[in-house]
DNA sequence: TTTTGTTTTTTGTGATCACAAAATGCAAAC
DNA sequence: GTTTGCATTTTGTGATCACAAAAAACAAAA
């Protein structure tokens, strides 16, 4: 038998007003985003509820939702899993991305402002200062919140809640990324991002944000070292 | 307030294995996905339920699965409707699904086999003579049919249930072009498409798609019809 | 040691109920 | 006619339970 591994989670305040399934939800998204559960893990109903003292119903909710996100899996016998992953289909993850948020920050790039520019700016400092302290789960959440914001400018976007989706679905393997992260010294395209929107160059901006995301995932470096990770983790 | 209208929705068999919750969700899922629905229509638990003859569970379930896929909304007060519309929201959709759709069926591109080709071919058949008998959930249906099929012929493909969450969201609209379908004498692209597959040519593809997805809304014609058909759909 | 068959436990599904919040219906007042 | 206030009904949420299927644990046989 595997390891009952004790699931080490982010527990947050629940705020009034937001239900417990939504609580649920945002706890476990976390928990994917931030690759706070590795690929493979299953998840009982019976167990999540213990752990977050809650009753079954709301866990039940709460999977479905990120089930259908495909942020989770339900295999054949009906238990849920973190997905696991193939080279093959990481590469198409990483392309879909690359298509898709592209796409969005160009038809953004119209509705972008001075007070959007501007907290796009001081979240980028954020992402510096995060990365400085070797904050692995800030970095992400704050690399997160500048690609929402860009495209949200957008206020007919649609296309959001796919990206996420993209997000969900590679979140997993960024904690196996956090030991080459530094050695890598990786650097974002942000700066370059900034400079296509103060020019409302288009192009240049779907170059950085290509580049960004392309760039980001740099640490698995070679498929030898992608099927490594991948198999590491299967172990669980 | 608002008329009852009594929900037509058409019921399918459902099969051994397939639980209560995948039926329901199967059932409102084409019925959102052919427009049976009309957007602002608002769903309830218990109505379905009867309406299905089930109990609310899976119900509840199912429609929270369509509302994370953005088939249906949860409003504030917790109420799920067929979301309505705007025709900037309706022109993102489209574009949207330009870039996606085009992206995947290059990369299915290399994938295509005789096998798949074969289908395809068939498949189209099966949508001309549903269009000659006027058959407007069965055009759909398999229109829907030859996008999938050529986008999964890759076998890592990611993107599918991004596309379907697109073609969810579009869906409450097709009803409303049933009218126009006919005078416009519409045709699809899917000819070009075949052609293009045949001789691996990418941008051929790649212009198929766009141009089919594009012209198969043109329906709409200009902002004013698409205005009017958003309004009329809202007074229920 | 490995395999096979049987028992026990745990699993997700779905039904049912209690409850607070929201929507509705209806009457009195302007 | 229109608005305002209150009583009634209906709503989604979440807890609890029964149940069949799957998983796990264990025992007997090779």
């Amino acid at each position: 038998m595997n390891t009952p591994l004790p699931l080490d989670i982010t527990l947050t305040d629940r705020k009034d007003g937001v239900t417990i399934t939504e609580w649920v939800y945002a706890v476990l998204r976390h928990a994917v985003m931030c690759g706070q559960i590795l690929p493979g893990r299953s998840l009982t109903l019976r167990e999540l509820a213990k752990v977050l003292g809650v009753s079954p119903m709301p866990i039940r909710e709460a999977l479905k939702k990120l089930s259908s996100e495909h942020a989770l899996e339900v295999k054949e016998n009906r238990r849920i899993i973190v997905p696991t992953m193939t080279a093959m289909k990481f590469n198409e993850l990483c392309e879909t991305r690359i298509t898709l948020e592209t796409h969005a920050a160009i038809r953004a790039l119209p509705y972008i402002n001075s007070t959007i520019l501007e907290r796009l700016e001081s979240i980028d400092k954020d992402i510096d200062i995060a990365r400085d302290k070797d904050d692995m789960e800030s970095t992400i959440t704050h690399n997160h919140a500048f690609h929402r914001l860009l495209y949200t400018a957008n206020p007919h976007q649609v296309s959001l809640h796919l990206i996420e989706s993209l997000w969900l679905q590679l979140g997993p393997f960024l904690r196996l990324s956090t030991e080459r992260i530094k050695e890598n010294y990786t650097i974002d395209r942000h700066q370059e991002a900034l400079q296509a929107i103060r020019h409302k160059d288009a192009l240049a901006l779907q170059l950085a944000i290509s580049s960004d995301i392309r760039e980001g995932f740099a640490f698995i470096g070679t498929p030898e070292i992608l099927h490594h990770f991948i198999q590491e983790s299967a172990k669980y």
